[in-house]
DNA sequence: CGTTATGTTGACCTCCTTCAAAGGCTGTGG
DNA sequence: CCACAGCCTTTGAAGGAGGTCAACATAACG
């Protein structure tokens, strides 16, 4: 087990230069050379579905960067309910706060099984300061953070719930991988959407009954993208 | 009329160093002689309430930063109403997606009379590469809207509408000007909160009959912040 | 095989939306 | 100065969507 990473399992060192996903992630810009200095560093881990990646308020002396699967960021509520705030894919970057020398703010917690990087904060510093093209990239996944919080305003905070659900599948759908995209758990839903795990529940559970999901063990193993397009502009 | 802010009236060149805001604004931490070189090429305007900055969509060539008021950025939804997305007061930037060749992401307008810097992105990346002092202020910066965002989702996005209008009667009284915290319109109420106008109003109405707030003229003369706190966490 | 976590469903009731109308404030033109 | 238009706020009534609480089903697991 290492610091920050709650029951997570130590893979190896990053191989950033045959890393399948190299074009998503952070250093993708970076001359080879470069890269091989810093890799001994940096730690590709794995955590399965539920494990913690980091806790709110907690130091933060990490940034990540996933390699596959999903995690979601959450934030505890006054009332002791939480709101999940973000929704991350492969090549996204979380604990970019980090570099800022703040405490981690959110509570960032895998989905389902998850393949990631660790890199150290003062790495990417260093970087930083030396490498214009990172700069850029800091720049370019820190506006991304932005742009994936306003997407769960405008498209998981507004409208019915029906609408909320059929959006949620489709960007599931969009950024999920090919085999059979995921399909979340109602309480998961629920944070995203803003509605109860009941609400969440009836209606999946109405979709299926319509047609326009097919579900099994936990995969969407089909869903009508056209009608829930439909729908999710209504 | 300068290009990008529609109907904005023109002061004068930026005096940074004598700014009121200084302590806030994007360039407070630079030396005084690297920041007399820059000045001439920023504008400070002025623009009326109601009026737009810069609309969504339209080509992003300057960052802004507010010296005075108050200005939304929201979204179109694609069944053709808006969203507030960001609520922004003195001290902070918007239009940071310049700085990667973006459009803007969003539609910036006057809630009251603002008076703000209009600053050529092209200053800013070149300061950004010289100046490791603004570097970081820029990362600061894009936390910053980072953390607005999550605020609109955990504070104005979830819990009954009462909990949500009395967050944000809060949140203006928190941030606003000392003598009497401007009150926003129901119709802007209900787009930042993701509730309708009437139920804006219908809430406003009740809060006022219950002594909570006290309304003169568009300004929200008192209000009781222990009982809107205690309702804000429930 | 009981235990626990998760999904589904029903009944009921509250809160919010919708549609409609009336009241108030401001600015404009006669 | 008054009348009127236009905009925003307030209020009412009705209906519906979603929350709440509870029961039951199902699957995973020790």
């Amino acid at each position: 087990m290492k610091s920050n990473c709650i029951n997570s399992q130590w893979i190896g060192k990053a191989k950033c230069h045959v890393c399948e996903v190299r074009q998503l992630v952070l250093f993708s810009g970076l001359e080879s050379q470069k890269l091989d200095g810093i890799l001994q560093q940096i730690d590709n881990m794995h955590l399965q579905s539920g494990g913690v990646l980091y806790h709110h308020d907690s130091t933060a002396s990490h940034l990540f960067t996933i390699r596959s699967g999903f995690i979601k960021l959450a934030q505890q509520l006054p009332n002791g309910s939480q709101r999940i705030v973000r929704l991350l894919k492969v090549g996204d970057v979380l604990g970019l706060e980090a570099l800022l020398g703040d405490s981690y703010h959110h509570t960032a917690t895998a989905l389902r099984d998850v393949d990631f990087c660790r890199i150290p904060v003062e790495v990417v510093q260093q970087l930083d300061r030396e490498d214009p093209v990172l700069h850029q990239q800091l720049f370019k996944r820190w506006q991304r953070s932005v742009d994936q919080a306003d997407q769960i305003i405008t498209e998981f905070s507004t409208g019915s719930a029906e609408v909320r659900v059929a959006r949620l599948l489709l960007h599931m759908a969009c950024e999920g991988e090919k085999d059979g995209q995921m399909l979340l758990g109602r309480e998961d839903m629920g944070e995203i959407l803003g509605i109860t795990t009941e609400t969440a529940s009836r209606v999946i559970a109405d979709f299926k009954r319509r047609g326009l999901v097919r579900e099994e063990k936990g995969l969407c193993s089909w869903c009508d993208l056209d009608r829930l397009c439909a729908l999710s502009d209504t």
